[in-house]
DNA sequence: TTGGTATATCGGGAAAAGTCGATATATATT
DNA sequence: AATATATATCGACTTTTCCCGATATACCAA
Protein backbone atom coordinates (compact mmCIF):
# COMPACT_ATOMS: atom_id res chain seq x y z
CA UNK A 1 0.00 0.00 0.00
CA UNK A 2 1.03 3.58 -1.07
CA UNK A 3 2.34 5.76 1.86
CA UNK A 4 0.91 8.64 -0.07
CA UNK A 5 -2.55 7.40 -0.31
CA UNK A 6 -2.76 6.38 3.49
CA UNK A 7 -1.64 10.17 4.26
CA UNK A 8 -4.05 11.52 1.75
CA UNK A 9 -6.79 9.23 3.29
CA UNK A 10 -6.06 10.57 6.85
CA UNK A 11 -5.68 14.80 4.78
CA UNK A 12 -9.64 15.73 5.93
CA UNK A 13 -10.97 16.02 9.79
CA UNK A 14 -14.08 14.43 8.84
CA UNK A 15 -12.30 11.42 7.60
CA UNK A 16 -10.13 11.51 10.98
CA UNK A 17 -13.14 12.13 12.93
CA UNK A 18 -15.05 8.94 11.55
CA UNK A 19 -11.51 6.79 12.18
CA UNK A 20 -11.68 8.27 15.99
CA UNK A 21 -15.23 7.03 16.54
CA UNK A 22 -14.91 4.40 15.69
CA UNK A 23 -12.80 3.85 18.06
CA UNK A 24 -15.81 3.36 20.43
CA UNK A 25 -18.05 2.81 18.36
CA UNK A 26 -21.04 2.02 21.31
CA UNK A 27 -20.70 5.16 22.62
CA UNK A 28 -20.33 7.62 19.68
CA UNK A 29 -23.30 5.51 17.86
CA UNK A 30 -25.86 4.72 20.44
CA UNK A 31 -28.84 4.76 17.86
CA UNK A 32 -27.62 1.98 15.55
CA UNK A 33 -30.04 -0.56 15.86
CA UNK A 34 -29.04 -4.40 16.39
CA UNK A 35 -25.73 -3.22 16.98
CA UNK A 36 -23.06 -5.81 16.57
CA UNK A 37 -20.31 -3.63 16.61
CA UNK A 38 -17.77 -5.71 17.76
CA UNK A 39 -18.10 -8.18 14.97
CA UNK A 40 -18.99 -6.30 12.16
CA UNK A 41 -19.03 -2.37 13.02
CA UNK A 42 -21.15 0.72 11.69
CA UNK A 43 -23.54 1.32 9.24
CA UNK A 44 -22.72 3.93 6.62
CA UNK A 45 -25.94 5.70 7.64
CA UNK A 46 -24.94 5.62 11.21
CA UNK A 47 -21.88 7.62 10.36
CA UNK A 48 -23.32 9.73 8.14
CA UNK A 49 -26.10 11.38 10.41
CA UNK A 50 -22.95 12.24 13.02
CA UNK A 51 -21.12 13.47 10.29
CA UNK A 52 -23.32 15.43 8.94
CA UNK A 53 -22.52 15.69 5.31
CA UNK A 54 -24.29 14.35 2.46
CA UNK A 55 -24.60 10.07 1.43
CA UNK A 56 -22.76 10.14 -1.12
CA UNK A 57 -19.89 11.87 0.57
CA UNK A 58 -19.35 9.77 3.65
CA UNK A 59 -20.16 6.45 1.36
CA UNK A 60 -17.19 7.64 -0.68
CA UNK A 61 -14.92 8.63 2.16
CA UNK A 62 -15.41 5.57 4.06
CA UNK A 63 -14.18 3.71 0.65
CA UNK A 64 -11.51 5.85 0.78
CA UNK A 65 -10.44 4.76 4.26
CA UNK A 66 -11.03 1.32 3.37
CA UNK A 67 -8.51 1.60 0.25
CA UNK A 68 -5.88 2.54 2.61
CA UNK A 69 -6.51 0.16 4.76
CA UNK A 70 -7.37 1.73 8.06
CA UNK A 71 -11.07 0.40 7.92
CA UNK A 72 -12.82 -2.86 6.53
CA UNK A 73 -16.17 -3.00 5.57
CA UNK A 74 -18.55 -5.86 6.02
CA UNK A 75 -22.14 -6.49 4.21
CA UNK A 76 -24.90 -7.63 6.13
CA UNK A 77 -27.96 -7.83 4.21
CA UNK A 78 -28.69 -3.78 2.67
CA UNK A 79 -26.38 -2.58 5.46
CA UNK A 80 -22.55 -1.98 5.01
CA UNK A 81 -20.84 -2.51 8.65
CA UNK A 82 -17.12 -0.25 8.73
CA UNK A 83 -14.37 -0.94 11.89
CA UNK A 84 -11.45 -0.55 12.43
CA UNK A 85 -8.66 -2.32 10.75
CA UNK A 86 -6.51 -3.22 13.25
CA UNK A 87 -3.49 -4.53 11.13
CA UNK A 88 -3.62 -1.35 8.99
CA UNK A 89 -3.46 1.18 11.81
CA UNK A 90 -0.30 -0.91 12.98
CA UNK A 91 1.26 -0.80 9.81
CA UNK A 92 0.95 3.03 9.60
CA UNK A 93 2.44 3.06 13.00
CA UNK A 94 5.47 1.01 11.14
CA UNK A 95 5.79 2.97 8.54
CA UNK A 96 5.72 6.53 10.30
CA UNK A 97 8.44 5.02 13.47
CA UNK A 98 10.69 3.13 10.56
CA UNK A 99 10.25 4.62 6.89
CA UNK A 100 9.81 8.60 8.16
CA UNK B 1 -0.99 22.13 15.55
CA UNK B 2 -3.47 20.85 13.46
CA UNK B 3 -3.48 17.08 12.43
CA UNK B 4 -4.72 17.61 9.26
CA UNK B 5 -2.15 19.81 8.19
CA UNK B 6 0.34 17.17 9.33
CA UNK B 7 -1.54 14.55 7.29
CA UNK B 8 -1.71 16.57 4.28
CA UNK B 9 2.54 17.62 4.32
CA UNK B 10 3.26 13.91 4.60
CA UNK B 11 1.02 13.34 1.32
CA UNK B 12 3.28 13.93 -1.34
CA UNK B 13 6.03 11.66 -2.75
CA UNK B 14 8.50 14.28 -2.69
CA UNK B 15 8.03 15.90 0.73
CA UNK B 16 8.00 11.89 2.56
CA UNK B 17 11.27 11.38 0.49
CA UNK B 18 12.80 14.87 1.57
CA UNK B 19 12.19 13.84 5.08
CA UNK B 20 13.50 10.07 4.72
CA UNK B 21 16.83 12.23 2.68
CA UNK B 22 17.45 14.00 6.14
CA UNK B 23 17.13 10.72 8.44
CA UNK B 24 21.01 10.10 6.60
CA UNK B 25 22.43 13.96 5.26
CA UNK B 26 25.58 13.23 4.96
CA UNK B 27 24.34 10.00 2.67
CA UNK B 28 21.96 11.31 0.82
CA UNK B 29 24.03 14.84 0.22
CA UNK B 30 27.66 14.02 -0.07
CA UNK B 31 28.11 17.48 -2.23
CA UNK B 32 27.22 19.87 0.25
CA UNK B 33 30.19 21.88 1.25
CA UNK B 34 31.15 23.28 4.10
CA UNK B 35 28.71 20.92 5.89
CA UNK B 36 27.45 21.23 8.97
CA UNK B 37 24.71 18.90 9.02
CA UNK B 38 24.31 17.75 12.64
CA UNK B 39 23.76 21.43 13.67
CA UNK B 40 22.02 22.80 10.94
CA UNK B 41 21.03 20.57 8.08
CA UNK B 42 21.18 20.28 4.39
CA UNK B 43 20.37 23.59 2.05
CA UNK B 44 17.78 24.44 -0.31
CA UNK B 45 19.76 23.84 -3.61
CA UNK B 46 20.88 20.57 -2.39
CA UNK B 47 17.57 19.10 -1.73
CA UNK B 48 16.44 20.70 -4.86
CA UNK B 49 19.04 18.92 -7.13
CA UNK B 50 18.03 15.64 -5.66
CA UNK B 51 14.38 16.33 -5.80
CA UNK B 52 14.71 17.53 -9.35
CA UNK B 53 12.28 19.60 -9.00
CA UNK B 54 12.19 23.43 -9.70
CA UNK B 55 13.70 25.61 -6.84
CA UNK B 56 10.59 27.43 -6.58
CA UNK B 57 8.22 24.18 -5.78
CA UNK B 58 11.31 22.79 -3.31
CA UNK B 59 11.52 25.72 -1.13
CA UNK B 60 7.40 25.56 -1.09
CA UNK B 61 7.77 22.25 0.22
CA UNK B 62 9.78 22.88 2.35
CA UNK B 63 7.93 25.76 3.99
CA UNK B 64 5.19 23.30 4.48
CA UNK B 65 7.20 20.64 6.05
CA UNK B 66 8.15 23.48 8.28
CA UNK B 67 4.56 24.68 8.80
CA UNK B 68 4.05 21.23 9.93
CA UNK B 69 6.45 21.09 12.65
CA UNK B 70 8.54 18.23 10.63
CA UNK B 71 11.27 19.96 9.75
CA UNK B 72 13.05 23.39 11.30
CA UNK B 73 14.91 25.98 9.26
CA UNK B 74 17.92 28.05 10.24
CA UNK B 75 19.50 31.07 8.05
CA UNK B 76 23.36 31.29 7.77
CA UNK B 77 24.43 33.69 5.32
CA UNK B 78 23.06 33.16 2.01
CA UNK B 79 21.52 29.61 2.54
CA UNK B 80 19.23 28.00 4.48
CA UNK B 81 19.28 24.88 6.12
CA UNK B 82 16.79 22.51 6.76
CA UNK B 83 17.00 19.28 9.21
CA UNK B 84 14.33 17.30 10.99
CA UNK B 85 12.11 18.34 13.80
CA UNK B 86 12.59 15.42 16.27
CA UNK B 87 10.10 16.66 18.87
CA UNK B 88 7.41 17.19 15.53
CA UNK B 89 8.05 13.86 14.48
CA UNK B 90 7.75 12.59 18.34
CA UNK B 91 4.11 13.99 18.69
CA UNK B 92 2.68 12.30 15.04
CA UNK B 93 4.05 9.85 16.73
CA UNK B 94 1.93 10.43 19.61
CA UNK B 95 -1.57 11.66 17.64
CA UNK B 96 -0.86 8.11 16.01
CA UNK B 97 -1.21 6.23 19.12
CA UNK B 98 -3.46 8.21 21.07
CA UNK B 99 -5.97 10.40 18.93
CA UNK B 100 -6.42 7.92 16.00
C1' DT C 1 -42.93 -8.87 -8.86
C1' DT C 2 -43.47 -4.52 -6.94
C1' DG C 3 -42.00 -1.30 -3.91
C1' DG C 4 -38.99 0.33 -0.07
C1' DT C 5 -34.38 1.04 2.17
C1' DA C 6 -29.29 1.19 2.32
C1' DT C 7 -25.32 1.89 -0.09
C1' DA C 8 -22.48 2.80 -4.21
C1' DT C 9 -21.43 5.21 -8.28
C1' DC C 10 -21.66 9.07 -11.60
C1' DG C 11 -21.29 13.89 -13.19
C1' DG C 12 -20.24 18.36 -11.96
C1' DG C 13 -18.93 22.91 -9.80
C1' DA C 14 -15.98 25.06 -6.33
C1' DA C 15 -11.85 25.02 -3.75
C1' DA C 16 -7.21 23.44 -2.87
C1' DA C 17 -2.74 21.49 -4.20
C1' DG C 18 1.03 20.70 -7.62
C1' DT C 19 4.20 22.82 -10.28
C1' DC C 20 6.36 26.10 -13.11
C1' DG C 21 8.88 30.55 -14.66
C1' DA C 22 9.53 35.23 -13.35
C1' DT C 23 10.57 38.34 -9.94
C1' DA C 24 11.72 39.99 -5.25
C1' DT C 25 14.61 39.81 -1.18
C1' DA C 26 18.59 38.80 1.60
C1' DT C 27 23.25 38.19 1.94
C1' DA C 28 28.13 38.10 0.30
C1' DT C 29 31.93 39.79 -2.54
C1' DT C 30 34.46 43.05 -4.94
C1' DA D 1 27.77 50.77 -4.94
C1' DA D 2 27.48 47.05 -8.15
C1' DT D 3 27.14 42.38 -8.97
C1' DA D 4 26.46 37.54 -7.93
C1' DT D 5 24.25 33.78 -5.49
C1' DA D 6 20.64 31.43 -2.52
C1' DT D 7 16.15 31.47 -1.17
C1' DA D 8 11.37 33.18 -0.96
C1' DT D 9 7.33 34.90 -3.02
C1' DC D 10 4.06 35.80 -6.88
C1' DG D 11 1.01 34.80 -10.78
C1' DA D 12 -0.65 31.39 -13.68
C1' DC D 13 -2.10 27.01 -15.28
C1' DT D 14 -3.23 22.09 -14.54
C1' DT D 15 -4.60 18.37 -11.68
C1' DT D 16 -6.74 16.73 -7.58
C1' DT D 17 -9.88 16.95 -3.73
C1' DC D 18 -14.25 18.33 -1.61
C1' DC D 19 -18.81 17.80 -1.60
C1' DC D 20 -23.26 17.74 -3.62
C1' DG D 21 -27.63 15.87 -6.05
C1' DA D 22 -29.16 12.39 -9.14
C1' DT D 23 -29.15 7.85 -10.42
C1' DA D 24 -27.94 2.95 -10.18
C1' DT D 25 -27.50 -1.31 -7.62
C1' DA D 26 -28.29 -4.59 -3.95
C1' DC D 27 -31.16 -6.48 -0.81
C1' DC D 28 -35.52 -7.11 1.79
C1' DA D 29 -40.55 -7.52 2.51
C1' DA D 30 -45.11 -7.89 1.11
Amino acid sequence: MDQVEIFKALSNKTRLQILNWLKEPITNFPDQPNADFENVGVCVGQIQMKAGLSQSTISEYLSILQRANLVTATRVGQWTYYKRNQEGLENLNKIINTEL
